[in-house]
DNA sequence: GCGAATCCGACCAGATCGGTCGGGAATTGT
DNA sequence: ACAATTCCCGACCGATCTGGTCGGATTCGC
């Protein structure tokens, strides 16, 4: 019920990347410094974001990751899915053995209403709102 | 990120449990037979449901399991942290080390308010919601 | 005391988690 | 051409968690 570290760090990593300037890729090392991720395992998770668009590399000398899309475009329910494999269902066992005792349909419709509500959640915060959230001043516009 | 195979027998277990007749102790053997639960399996979860208060139980001839409250009084968030050993927090990596890096806060701040959003939802949602929601001439009350 | 039922600890196979290792392939600088 | 740099990627690994099972001890009603 725990969100996983990998998708954590995977979150971490973007977020780092959205909070620095675009134009210069930025290596793993870098990377796992700045997050406090260890710098192999870091590895295998930014292919899977690229493989999933969310990030370009380039390699060689002065390579490194950037982000696929524009921070405002990437959402923390678009890593999260990615990182874990796709799934995020709250409902899933529920919704996949059909078993029928009085109230199974109340408890599956109970279930995927949260769990639509985590996703729509999930799905609505970009990358941009959480380096904005971050910084001081920004507070103010979010009346926090 | 999916709720645990022994969180949703928990929650068919107390719903069929809400759904009967309160006074009339129902035994392992039948629970796990309305359920579909291995109903060994179904011992262990039913043993911790009560050790929280959730259940009373009976022993011997004509005993079993009985709600230990009323069915509007028991969220399914109680019954969900009790059987999952209580951690329930999306947030919890990104709270337990303060990594400090551009944008940590701004992630620990979306991720605890998204994890606060569905305890509060888990926790809204009761026994007795659940049993409502299921008999279809209900719906209407609900605006379904 | 007998049988029905819960109680409870031990055990177990397999999957998942959280990594590590070592090498290959591409790109750049000299 | 060659070396340095950097990503790419598959294999492996120990520890923990998941999803159970088993066997017996205990308690209750009769």
């Amino acid at each position: 019920m725990t969100i996983s570290r990998k998708a954590e760090y995977g979150l971490r990593a973007m977020v780092i990347l959205a909070a620095s300037p675009p134009e210069k890729p930025m290596q793993i090392q870098e990377l796992s410094e700045l997050g406090g991720i260890p710098a192999k395992f870091l590895e295998q998770i930014l292919l899977v974001l690229r493989r999933g668009g969310l990030l370009r590399s380039k390699r060689g000398v002065g390579g490194g990751y950037q982000l696929g899309k524009a921070a405002r475009e990437i959402s923390i329910g678009e890593i999260v899915a990615l990182v874990d494999g796709g799934l995020c269902a709250l409902a899933a066992h529920a919704a996949a053995d059909d078993q029928e005792f009085t109230g199974a349909r109340g408890l599956r419709d109970a279930l995927s209403e949260i769990d639509a509500l985590v996703n729509a959640r999930l799905n609505a915060v970009t990358l941009d709102d959480i380096v904005l959230r971050d910084s001081p001043d920004a507070m103010l516009a979010f009346g926090i």
